[in-house]
DNA sequence: TCGAATCATTAACAGGAATTTAATAGACAA
DNA sequence: TTGTCTATTAAATTCCTGTTAATGATTCGA
């Protein structure tokens, strides 16, 4: 779990960084604005640490410049402003979260860890995708329905994960074959279809409630509804 | 978007539901924690507000019942208890943000937002097109009216969609057919008129208002007015 | 390293659903 | 009333999908 702490005062990055990797994040600091944007957009940070009043760009535009691209990843802005107007503004450029300087160190450790544990339980813990009675395991890479295992492919096993990633959307094939595939799908290939068909007989065969839905003309769907 | 604030206090629970009312939320409120629990966990709230100090079923418990089942809801705790330890204890028990009481309104609900944005971004904004009691489900591809849902074939439904996004506006059947059908109008098909009538038996049958209307020498136009 | 087994992909075809054409009836304007 | 424009229906055709089998590609174990 790795955190970017945007901060211009030397000892007080110091000090967050020393902390939270005691409590075992990995941490890299930004000492103005500009660098700060920069690395935050650049990195895959599962949170960001945000001063308001640094150098260069303001923290305000920086949330502002995080949350155009990246908009799930969470900010927590920290300021010795402690006027109602002032979170305002802080949270209207998207902060997920404010808190005021002095603040104890603890308290900062709480609310890191409540916005990375969102992180933490959909990517990372939960490694189960439940769809109605359907579960893909994502370590095993296999599915269960009705207590029984279901051994898949790798094709079949990535074509799955996409439609439950998916629920209740229509998917198009050439939607299908640029993410599963990584093809244009102009070639006159029938491949989703026979996956389709392939995925039927090993997660629908057999059971009253049929997940995988043709759209005729359309694509696919996967039904959770 | 739609909220549940767990609060036996009906004075306060009244003043948090009148507030995020004004603000476009729906409201539900719960006076103790094993109704609470048991509604945040039958229903689908968007977020939960929630007192620690509640009769039944302590706010720590009900939020620990919420995260079992549902460990992506968010939950704002609220409470007079202001150290540390107590906010601990929240945050262990996976409330998702901390207000001491007494708070201001307008910081409830900047945290409020905090907390929705997440969700109205990534999932539950559902990609809906609105046009009177119409309702074009952009994800499963139907249309709704009534209550009931609507099957539409591929065609039907792109020419819908069309229709929808140029409401109140005369549309040429030439003009349709470049840019739905991907024809020149030429060819003397009557395949407009035809289709026009399979909408206007699964849309506008048994409806007194008829949203599509022929302007004869002109073309048709899909009135919200 | 070779062969067997498994997997990915292509191709072909049947059946069914959707699209299109065509013909007729009805509505409207002059 | 007449001719033009539109609505409606049914039939014809096209297109789409499901399914199976065959063909390469890859992996795995002996």
């Amino acid at each position: 779990m790795s955190i970017l702490i945007i901060e211009d005062e030397p000892k007080l990055a110091e000090f967050i960084r020393q902390g939270l990797e005691e409590n075992g994040y990995s941490t890299e600091i930004a000492l103005d604005g500009k660098l700060g944007l920069a690395k935050a957009l650049e990195s895959n940070f599962d949170l960001v640490i945000l001063d308001v009043i640094i150098p260069e760009v303001s923290g305000i535009d920086v949330c502002k410049g995080i949350r155009a691209e990246k908009p799930n990843m969470p900010v927590i802005m920290l300021t010795a402003l402690d006027t109602l107007s002032d979170k305002q503004r802080g949270f209207d450029a998207g902060a997920d979260d404010y808190l005021v300087k002095p603040f104890e160190f603890r308290e900062l450790l709480m609310r890191v860890k409540a916005l990375t544990r969102r992180v933490s339980v959909s990517s990372l813990s939960s490694h189960v995708l439940k769809v109605k009675d359907l579960e893909l395991d994502l370590d095993l890479k296999l599915a269960r329905r009705g207590g029984k295992e279901i051994a898949l492919t790798a094709k079949e096993y990535q074509l799955l994960e996409f439609l439950m990633r998916n629920k209740n959307r229509v998917l198009s094939r050439s939607e299908i074959a640029t993410k599963v595939w990584e093809i244009n799908f102009d070639t006159g290939t029938n491949i989703i279809d026979v996956y389709i068909n392939f995925l039927r007989k090993k997660i629908d065969a057999g059971f009253d409630l049929k997940l995988i839905q043709t759209q005729i003309g359309m694509g696919y769907i996967f039904k959770d509804i």
